[in-house]
DNA sequence: GCAACCCGTTGCGCTCAGCGCAACGGGTGT
DNA sequence: ACACCCGTTGCGCTGAGCGCAACGGGTTGC
């Protein structure tokens, strides 16, 4: 373990959240002000942090790396266009996430018109139990159904499905009917509806989704959408190799 | 200059290029395996790398923390929906480039309809003198004006202004008019119109562009887009505390 | 089935990279 | 003019981090 390293992870941490003082960086880390300096100086020499007239922050090193490490995704650059006609045709947001390990990350999102605030960023984990393109996943795979009904269910909000018995009952709803939907299990009043992705060998770990404030579409209104979801993430599974029920 | 944190942000370079093995990640450093390995330990703890089956790859929270960064530039938050409504409006590419000391980087991109492949890229830089975005801007800088003179004007390919006299000339139509194009100075095939943003005070530090492959569509026909894309940065202008001409 | 090879990994002794301290220059506020 | 705070640098000291040697495991060739 890199003492070194670890600090200045921390430190990216915490001006990717908003831009420090050196002494606030000093502070925030326990080190001496020539400490965080000199860290901060190996960094800004990297590229992955600048100086700005309120002290340090984020460098664009980082974030063309970030999105170099984002183009490099074979699902997103095969779905990217799917799911903009998808975005066009619906006039809603829409997400892409993958397993990556044991988390569900969104890899990509087209955003609907309008500002329509939400949780889900690229970058950012889905939780497994309480989303739409979470429970579009688990529900074809039963090792991962294990270890999250094993762990903690956390409730998001009134609507989500914290008991492993309740849980094991929609994912298998999930299964026969080829789609997920999430009524305010994660954020109240947001809604979507999420299909799987298949790989090559049919095995899925990607999801997509058509999700809306309700004041914008309830579930009824996204449910119509279906046809159109469904479509996508079978063409998206077929351009990456699948071969089709 | 912390030795390690250097290594770390070299490290950080390759895997987001391509995943790699201990033992090519070791060779590029030029240090033994153990320490690569102590390495990449660190950086997996914090998230920044994660292990794939063909090695070692970046992790997902480098990609999440520059998201992150991405979103606190006011600029790009301002300017999302309109840059979103203007594609919809003309069908092309639209980026939205910024400032950053003496640099010149993509921060937002409207990708058009169909896979248009071109350079620019979130976090990648523009050239100032051989894109639209960076005429744009320069023609609103004297003094950052001054600095690219100065030094190299690269000829990217034969429309590039290489000639410090050709390029004033060009900057001081550019002012008159209130638009920049790049009729392939940068990329063969490649053409585009941009214009300034302005800051509340008035300042240029930032540009928008319409960008399209000749094939699609040639300068002409992205002139006869330029109302909407005046438009388009006049209301940003606006939205940003600009109080207009 | 066995040997050779290569991978990732860990414990440990040694040393110099990185630490904090003290001091500095500069800007701001009273 | 003085006090305060910021960012910054040189330097002596020490423990974090280095490479080495050895390990276990998987793969390949015979």
């Amino acid at each position: 373990m890199s003492e070194g390293v670890d600090r200045a992870m921390r430190v990216l941490e915490l001006l990717a959240r908003e831009p420090a003082q050196l002494g606030g960086v000093a502070a925030d880390l326990g080190v001496h002000k020539s400490t965080a300096l000199r860290l901060l100086q190996t960094l800004e020499s990297g590229g992955f942090a600048r100086r700005t007239d309120g002290g340090w922050t984020v460098g664009l090193r980082l974030i063309d790396l970030a999105q170099q490490a984002l183009d490099s995704l074979d699902v997103r650059a095969v779905a990217r266009p799917h799911l903009a006609a998808l975005g066009r045709d619906c006039g809603h947001t829409i997400h892409l996430a993958q397993l990556v390990d044991d988390d569900l990350v969104y890899v990509d999102k087209i955003e609907a018109r309008g500002q329509v605030r939400m949780y889900s960023r690229i970058g950012r984990t889905a939780p497994l139990h309480a989303s739409g393109v979470g429970k579009a996943v688990l529900a074809y795979r039963p090792q991962l159904t294990r270890l999250v009904e094993g762990g903690a269910l956390p409730a998001y909000t009134p609507a989500t499905i914290s008991d492993p018995a309740a849980l094991r009952a929609e994912l298998a709803t999930v299964a026969e009917q080829g789609w997920a939907a999430d009524d305010g299990e994660f954020e109240p009043l947001i809604t979507c509806v999420a299909a799987p992705v298949r790989h090559a060998d049919g095995s899925v770990t990607a999801a997509v989704s058509v999700t809306a404030p309700t004041v914008v579409a309830t579930l009824a209104d996204l449910r119509h959408l279906l046809p159109q979801l469904l479509a996508t993430t079978q063409q998206i599974s077929r351009d990456l190799g699948w071969s089709g029920p």
